[in-house]
DNA sequence: GCAATAGTGTCTATTAGACAATATGGG
DNA sequence: CCCATATTGTCTAATAGACACTATTGC
């Protein structure tokens, strides 16, 4: 059966780059495969699509993090699907990539049972020799997701439920990888609607203390 | 073996929405399915991934518009991927869509022996009752499409290989769907370094003749 | 000359970038 | 008061939209 499989039909799986803030860095997790191919490489969790328990693509890497980083996923967007014989050793494969954001404190350090470990790297440089073609993937994911984020979408879903203006800016400074200015940056604020005061309430320092906003309801990760 | 592969493995396919310029109208390629399931129902072209022929999910996208309506893909973007247990009446499938972009001349009128017929629909109004979930296709790489040309890139790909300013932006108009002012258009053309006039070549008509232009040599429809 | 469309110019409203000024709590 | 950062304001340059004007050919 293996044999004919390889010849007739792909092997389908989804890859999630799971995207995060470490000391206002855009970080994305790696884990080291447990089992061959590949076996102790680095790479994005990732697995098989399973017809008889997931309901779509997204479900399926829904699935994927929660087996591999027992976390449940809050936000998913599709980037792009890679097709071809040499992907994978296994034969010819098909691999559908998504992203995720998470802020880190929602991540538990431990890995799921199917991984050996699990770590989070620069997400503009992951890093030399990853598994398969997941530098590329990682190198898409961050592209669509600094293309969104210059088109003004906010996002929201890298950061606590409350957050100051100033971390929002650190935050969307990470991912593109360069400085905004301040002061644009918060006029284009003003008229935004996916943001909200949280009345009476401010993050205290040895400084000015700063309004606590939240996303609105309904809000979308959207441009 | 079929039953089985109905429980273990997705069916993986390529979709693509051709479109083409029909009297200063965006419109988009549908055929009418020659076999079941949906048989005798419009749909975009489609078909089955071949691990043993295609080298990459752009390969089968190719193959399909050759073997369906015998043409060779210039230009292929992928869109997006679909998946789900419900899709197709064969069980759990896999659809990676893809556009392409042809001057109307160069597509045959005729089908490929694979199909009953061909027709070409308005882009924004494709028709009620597709097969499968093509209605949905058919506006995901319209939006897909549209953003690309909002964000500033020519779609020189839907226009002859000499063409002047105003077909230029007739054609950027019916992507749109909205007009477009003139002298801002023209005014963002003059610093595109993907276009060149062709020295002394005009359009004539009833009126002022008008420079024919090109695209540059290495052009790529990005924005 | 006239019709018809090509091609250019001008004015204004809006927006983004740079930078400065003010505000406020902790110590 | 002083430090550090929050928050707001101002000036300017660049850009987009609206609209008008000029150019050139066929008839």
């Amino acid at each position: 059966m293996s044999s004919s499989r390889k010849k007739l039909f792909p092997l389908v799986s989804a890859d999630v780059a799971l995207f995060s803030i470490e000391r206002e860095r855009l970080r994305v997790l790696l884990v080291q495969r447990a089992n061959v191919p590949e076996q102790g490489r680095w790479a994005l969790p990732g697995g098989v699509l399973k017809p008889d328990v997931d309901a779509s693509l997204e479900d399926t890497a829904r699935r994927i993090l929660r087996e591999k980083i027992r976390v449940e996923a809050p936000y998913l967007a599709q980037v792009a699907t890679y097709g071809g014989p040499d992907r994978d050793p296994r034969g010819w494969s098909v691999s559908v990539l998504f992203y995720a954001l998470l802020p880190l404190d929602q991540v538990p350090a431990i890995a799921g049972s199917k991984t050996e470990a699990v770590d989070w790297r620069d997400a503009a440089r992951p890093g030399p020799a990853l598994a398969f073609d997941h530098a590329q993937h990682v190198a898409a994911a961050l592209a669509k997701l600094r293309d969104k984020v210059e088109r003004h979408a906010l996002p929201l879903h890298l950061l606590p439920p409350k957050f100051t203006l100033t971390q929002l800016q650190r935050t969307v400074e990470a991912i593109l990888g360069r400085e905004v200015e301040k002061s644009a940056f918060r006029r284009r604020l003003k008229g935004d609607a996916t943001l909200e005061e949280v009345p009476g309430e401010f993050e205290r320092g040895v400084q000015r203390p700063a309004q606590l906003y939240r996303a609105s309801e309904g809000f979308v990760f959207e441009a």
